[in-house]
RNA sequence: UGGGGUGUCGCCAAGCGGUAAGGCACCAGGUUUUGAUCCUGGCAUGCGGAGGUUCGAAUCCUCCCACCCCAGCCA
């Protein structure tokens, strides 16, 4: 892995903890719900939790926080595994689930009993709500506060064995309910649920809440560094609440950071299924949707992202970064590895009248401007190609550097061109542009030193192929469509895909494998469609544009 | 109006009492068979505000302001 070590409070908290003797072993969890999928937020928090455990020759855990079975199922736990391996990542030994736990966590919750710090409530949720107050009044004592232990002890018991209805009764620790803290006031530790979970099955019809399970889990697995967002800063007390009343195995403490809040993007699980739900998009792994799967298909890469992540720091600042940066992250890693090939997005044709009709010329091109290890590629070229409509004008000013009439303009990787006549039809639209070569400009200026003004990317009409290219804009016009409410569903951007059913690329490009990356030159980078690009049928998808400085003239 | 946080360039982010790193973006040049890359230069007398302590403050103190999170038997 090259992940630079990170430089941040974390690991500045690691470092003295580690010098102190307090800990000897950094260990680290990502910890997430099977109930979607992972996104860009998600790949911050692998990338720290990961990364952190990495830098210090630590582990870290994958734990499946799985305590609420309604909304969670096996499919998504084997799409986030996939995800995180795929971001580049190796857990310590098995994948751990908050489930494998219960029997341990029940066992504590009757420690807890017996020690008189919790008990059964009765109160129904409204009158639970009712009862814990509000930001700025104090709460009321359940009704149900002073049972006897014996008497908690059996509700328990009989919680556990199914004898109550979902609703009817909850666990609840004794703390105060006129804790300014809200999480302090009486928080739930199970409630009933009967329904099957994916992993334990029927086993249990009362389920441990997130606060009553997440610190335990910790202890158990010997997380030291428990790291997590900052909206769980206030759940902190409760997290040490427990580990203070429970005879846990270890001491894991927690941090919080910052979330990761790209411009131009939603992140909430909830608004990420309404896209997929009304259609928006085709799915989690639609090539727009910022989800790990959604990147990948798009052509982000592993590398991309780990490197946005180090770019934009761990704090305790929440903030919002613009997503510049991570188009800056992936432009500079394909820049750097993807292969370059020549497509035409939107074909005109260009007849070379001086070359003969049935000539193929087999010209060569280097895999990449600047490294030799990537080969060369075999361009033919003959007398009909295609350019770019947007490559050719019948006049333009100084500052349009391609195909003008009755000038010069290189073709890349082959010959200077000089265009002779227009073809239109009655319409006036032009169909096709008559041109001819320059002799001795292969790899060479014109010898008669008039130079072309820029240079162009074609296709031959006869040796190129066809593709399906799907054109990628950002999903969302607004910056932050994830202010207000619903109001992101109205800043959804009309043209984040376009699709291209007939562009022409070169012949070498027919024999890209799925996900394999490639820079269109003068147009962007490109991947060939992880589900349906095949050599028959090539489907490439955009993944960014090449950076553009031009400004029209 | 209770509690918990955060405020350094358009964005991210170093800095932790000694006189404002870096990245992204942007702007201006140079190189270039990709208007890409690459290279060079520019870009906070200022660190949410006002006071104060100090020879010296983004860094310490006081007060104020703005924004974020918390009233799920979600995580």
């Amino acid at each position: 892995m090259e992940d630079p070590p990170a430089n941040n409070f974390l690991q500045t908290i690691i470092s003295a903890d580690l010098a102190s003797g307090r800990v000897s072993t950094v260990v680290t969890r990502f910890p997430p719900e099977p109930n979607g999928y992972l996104h860009i937020g998600h790949a911050k928090s692998i990338s720290v939790n990961f990364g952190l455990a990495l830098a210090n020759n630590g582990r870290c855990n994958l734990r499946f926080d799985d305590t609420n079975p309604e909304k969670e199922s096996q499919a998504f736990i084997e799409a986030i595994e996939a995800d995180v391996r795929w971001l580049g990542y190796e857990w310590d030994g098995e994948v751990r689930f908050a489930s494998s736990y219960f029997q341990q966590l029940y066992d504590w919750a009757v420690y807890l009993v017996e020690h008189g710090d919790a008990y059964v409530c009765d109160l129904t949720a409204d009158e639970a709500r009712e009862y814990r107050g509000t930001l700025t009044a104090p709460g009321r004592n359940s009704p149900n506060r002073e049972r006897t232990v014996a008497e908690n002890l059996d509700l328990l018991e009989r919680m556990k064995a199914g004898e109550f209805d979902e609703g009817a009764k909850v666990l609840r620790a004794k703390i105060d309910m006129a804790s300014p803290n809200m999480n302090m006031r009486d928080p739930i530790l199970y409630r009933i649920r009967k329904v099957a979970h994916h992993q334990t099955g029927d086993a249990w019809v009362i389920y441990p809440t997130y606060d009553f399970a997440h610190g335990q889990e910790d202890a158990i697995e010997g997380i030291t560094h428990s790291i997590c967002t900052l909206e769980f800063e206030d759940h902190r007390p409760l997290y040490d609440w427990f580990l203070d009343h429970l005879p846990v195995p270890a001491r894991p403490r927690q941090y919080e950071f910052g979330r990761l809040n790209p411009s131009y993007t939603v992140t909430s699980k909830r608004k990420l299924k309404q896209l997929v739900d009304q259609g928006v998009v085709s799915g989690w792994d639609d090539p727009r949707m910022p989800t790990v799967s959604g990147m990948r298909r798009r052509g982000y890469t592993p590398a991309a992202i780990r490197r946005f992540c180090d770019m934009i720091g761990t704090t305790r600042s929440d903030g919002v970064v613009d997503v510049a940066m991570l188009e800056f992250a992936i432009r500079d890693d394909l820049n750097e590895n993807a292969t370059r090939g020549m497509c035409v997005l939107n074909p005109l044709k260009v007849v070379l009248t001086d070359y003969p009709v049935d000539r193929v010329e087999t010209l060569s091109a280097a895999g990449h401007p600047n490294r030799d290890d990537l080969g060369e590629r075999a361009l033919p070229f003959t007398r009909e190609i295609y350019i770019d409509a947007d490559d050719f004008r019948e006049e333009a000013n100084k500052k349009y550097k391609r195909l003008v009439l009755g000038k010069r303009v290189r073709l890349r990787n082959a010959y200077v061109i000089e265009a002779d006549e227009v073809v239109k039809n009655d319409n006036g639209e032009i169909l096709a542009i008559h041109a001819h070569t320059i002799p001795g400009t292969l790899g060479e200026d014109p010898a008669d030193g008039i130079k072309p003004k820029g240079v162009i990317h074609w296709v031959s009409a006869a040796q190129g192929r066809t593709a399906e290219v799907r054109l990628y804009e950002r999903l969302f016009s607004h910056e932050a469509p994830d202010k207000g409410d619903n109001a992101f569903m109205d800043h959804i951007n009309p043209a984040s895909l376009t699709i291209i059913k007939q562009a022409w690329i070169e012949p070498a490009l027919a024999d890209a494998q799925p996900e394999q990356h490639f820079q269109f030159e003068r147009e962007g980078y490109f991947v060939a469609d992880r589900y349906d690009h095949s050599a028959a049928k090539p489907v490439f998808n955009r993944t960014i544009g090449l950076r553009d400085t031009w400004t029209d003239g």
